[in-house]
DNA sequence: GAAAAGTGTTGCGGATATTGAACATGAAAA
DNA sequence: TTTTCATGTTCAATATCCGCAACACTTTTC
């Protein structure tokens, strides 16, 4: 029987603290992941150092991703600055986000630099929760529609608003639609 | 040898292109990491699936952190806004700030276009109170200093600090440098 | 040109993750 | 009590990772 390494027995502690949490058994959250329970178990008790692969697919059933579940090796010195390259990029369509700093865990709040390509549209978008968003044009222009209030915005242009609102993003005209956004609180 | 399998595929894809990134080869990252060249070349192109403390020693060389490094397999749902008009101006000396929202009250958060002019400087500043800000510059180029860290930024680049501590923004080269930035709570 | 140093990609053997089944314990039901 | 079901743990066999070394290729140096 192999020995407990520190790293896996916090890796472990982590991971039945989640399962806890949900309300699975180990074999209730093996089913659901389709994974042996024998392999949650020897992780949980930090004997074994799991592939990213079988962590995955475990987390699966839990149900949280993988980032969240390391979100708890946050780094103790605050990082300030990021390089224009570092800027982590979330594409989706003809959408570009980029985002901030790349793990939101403990910020108050959430700045990307958004890039709308020709014909780009979110479609319509509403929040259940409370957070208000913000944001400038750059460049471009975007239509926007929140609640029953319409308008074509342009460069210098600039919106506020609760997220709860539903609300939509259209861009217009020939060139691209850059704009820089924030909301409180983070969120997607 | 072993077939490439999607997830090993797309993760591998996340490390070579953070590694890149980091303008570092194979052979470079596994000095810096301890580990064999080899594991990295499959990692990257799939052929394995690595065990989290494998991949943890990796992401230490680059530096990255294991969340960060997950971070791009957050689901993005959407993210939206709405439009205002007009941005209430603030000059004061070669600073201008152009602010989304001419009224705080009962907003969480501020969101500010600030024009620097040649040789503008903010001075050394500090907030009382619990804030945070950030942001991401337009164009131009500016000296930013927080706490015992400094760095020149330029278009693309970003900031986001603790408001508490010390701070001070300096334009630098031949142009105005325009920032857009974002504030929670709303502060001055 | 040849040599040297760089790049990423395999091959192989030992170490280890992973699996299904057996085990141990405790709580609830008959 | 005895049975039944649930929990988490451990075992032995197999699949896989991991680490060293060698390989093929390109770029730089002499």
């Amino acid at each position: 029987m192999k020995n407990a390494n520190h790293d896996d027995l916090t890796l472990g502690l982590r991971l039945r603290t989640l399962r806890e949490r949900a309300g699975l058994s180990q074999r209730a959250l093996a089913k659901k992941s389709e994974v042996p329970n024998s392999t949650i178990s020897l992780i949980e008790s930090g004997k074994m150092n799991p592939s990213v692969g079988a962590l995955r697919r475990i987390l699966q059933g839990i149900p949280i991703g993988m980032s969240d579940f390391f979100s708890f090796e946050i780094e103790t010195e605050q990082t300030v600055f990021y390089a224009a390259e570092e800027l982590t990029e979330i594409g989706k369509g003809g959408l570009s986000l980029r985002q901030v700093g790349s793990n939101l865990h403990g910020r108050a709040m959430m700045i990307l630099q958004e890039t709308y390509d020709l014909g780009a549209d979110t479609g319509r978008v509403m929040y259940g929760h409370e957070a208000e968003e913000g944001g400038i044009v750059i460049s471009g222009r975007v239509e926007v529609t929140v609640g029953e209030q319409r308008k074509v915005l342009g460069p210098g242009d600039a919106y506020y608003f609760d997220s709860r609102t539903p609300h939509r993003f259209r861009q217009m005209g020939p060139e691209k639609c850059r704009i820089v956004s924030a909301c409180t609180p983070p969120t997607f």
